[in-house]
DNA sequence: ACCTCCGTTATTGTATACATAACGTATTCA
DNA sequence: TGAATACGTTATGTATACAATAACGGAGGT
């Protein structure tokens, strides 16, 4: 039988759970498709025990659904689901914002928050934005939703903020991306920049309710553009994670 | 279609989970307790590889730690953890009731919920209540809020909810029964039945902001009476689930 | 006496063999 | 000819054997 080549630096089933993760996401397995294990422990390298694994943590991540005869398939998302997933979201940052403006937070855990801030200004200073420089935005805007949930200092919110966004498209980055493909991008990208200082400013005020509705704003305002986003299926090979909409009935 | 009911009708790795929470909710396995495969193998029945299809699901699920060394141990909540878990499925339920209010609901939909509230004036009517009315208000009380999550007809939402009422005290029954060590405890199911009705009037009525808000309130009433039952440390065991507070520091 | 290093042990990570249930196909009977 | 059943194939569920690694303890050196 074929060599296995081990490779110890990582452990098998994280390996096998982000080579699975790749594939959905890549849209090289279709929404819908049975995941078969003897398949997918050609394509990882690794065993039936670890992929087995990365099958369980995949499912629960919402990547997957079990089939109740055995078994795993692709998950498909309606709009609806995409849509309600960023407004979740939103909701649950919207709370981390709450918290962090009515727990209060010192100068000193602000100061990253705002280094994002400005590093973001920079990059939109430029117009048109340039590819790099909205690569870079993407990144940024993800550290500073990071940041923020940091703040609520509340670990039971951050992990489900985490677990909100495990699905690509409701991630900061997700719909960042989604967006681009809009003609007004670089408008959307200043716009939600402005609510980035708004909760900024709420949070050092104290201005728990002001924190919370702008972060819920900012959601709302992804949902809108999303929904745009989609209607221009053209540019819709721009974000691969989309592959995971059901094309069929909503 | 007589069935023999065997050990056999459920799977050993439902078997294994449900055992394995069982262990942990009622106290045999201690907050910050590493967990032994082997052990768990023989205090389940199920051999190992089940046995840590478990184990993954009870960490996704919130009752585990994963050690960075390896294995599993269980995780230990402060008090803040708690009432923030209790806080946050507030909102999320708000979110369900302002999706239910504002995409609308049938009368035929309705229904069952206000059978529920029906049936729990009934059993408030006594005073006192008996331990058995008690029971069925927290089975009432369990269903209700489920039936309102389902009203939202949004799968990532309930799916969201359901997750983060995995944590026992977390769950509509949890904080019900911590706080009926309370000595306001009638009054305090008489002022959460009072909740229930606005959320359903509200949802008729199709004003999503008001359902929304009506039930974060509600969340946080329960938030209070906790932290009031947990001054009352001699009524603790009524609720083993709260074992799973760190008893050291918070 | 304490620290360090090495060996032993126990426990987890991985692989694979075995059992069982589901699905498809073919054959047979109505 | 169609449907139903039986059989075979395939995939999943389960168990266990093997490998690797981290914890533990003892012995020796500084």
């Amino acid at each position: 039988m074929a060599e296995r080549e081990v490779d110890r630096s990582v452990s098998q089933t994280v390996k096998a759970q982000l080579a699975l993760r790749d594939q959905i996401l890549s849209g090289a397995l279709r929404p819908g498709e049975r995941i078969s294990e003897l398949q997918a422990v050609e394509t990882t390298g690794a065993s039936r025990t670890p992929v087995r694994m990365a099958l369980v943590r995949l499912e629960e991540e919402g990547l997957l659904e079990a089939i109740p005869s055995g078994g795993f398939m692709v998950k498909a998302f309606s709009e609806r689901d995409i849509s309600d997933s960023i407004e979740l979201r939103g909701t649950l940052e919207g709370l981390a914002a709450r918290f962090a403006a009515e727990r209060g937070v010192s100068a000193r855990e602000l100061e990253p928050l705002k280094e994002c801030l400005a590093a973001i200004d920079e990059l939109l200073r430029q117009v048109p934005i340039s590819i790099e420089a909205f690569s870079s935005y993407v990144a940024l805007n993800a550290r500073f939703h990071a940041l923020l949930t940091e703040l609520s200092r509340s670990p039971p919110l951050i992990r489900q903020i985490d677990r909100a966004s495990a699905l690509p498209f409701a991630s900061p980055s997700g719909f960042v991306m989604a967006q681009s493909a809009l003609p007004e991008a670089q408008q959307i990208l200043i716009i939600g920049q402005e609510h980035h200082r708004v909760v900024i400013d709420a949070i050092e005020n104290r201005e728990g309710a002001r924190a919370e509705a702008i972060m819920r704003e900012h959601a709302r305002l992804a949902v809108r553009n999303l929904r745009l986003a989609l209607r221009n299926r053209t540019h819709l090979d721009l974000l691969p994670a989309l592959a995971l909409i059901k094309t069929a009935t909503d």
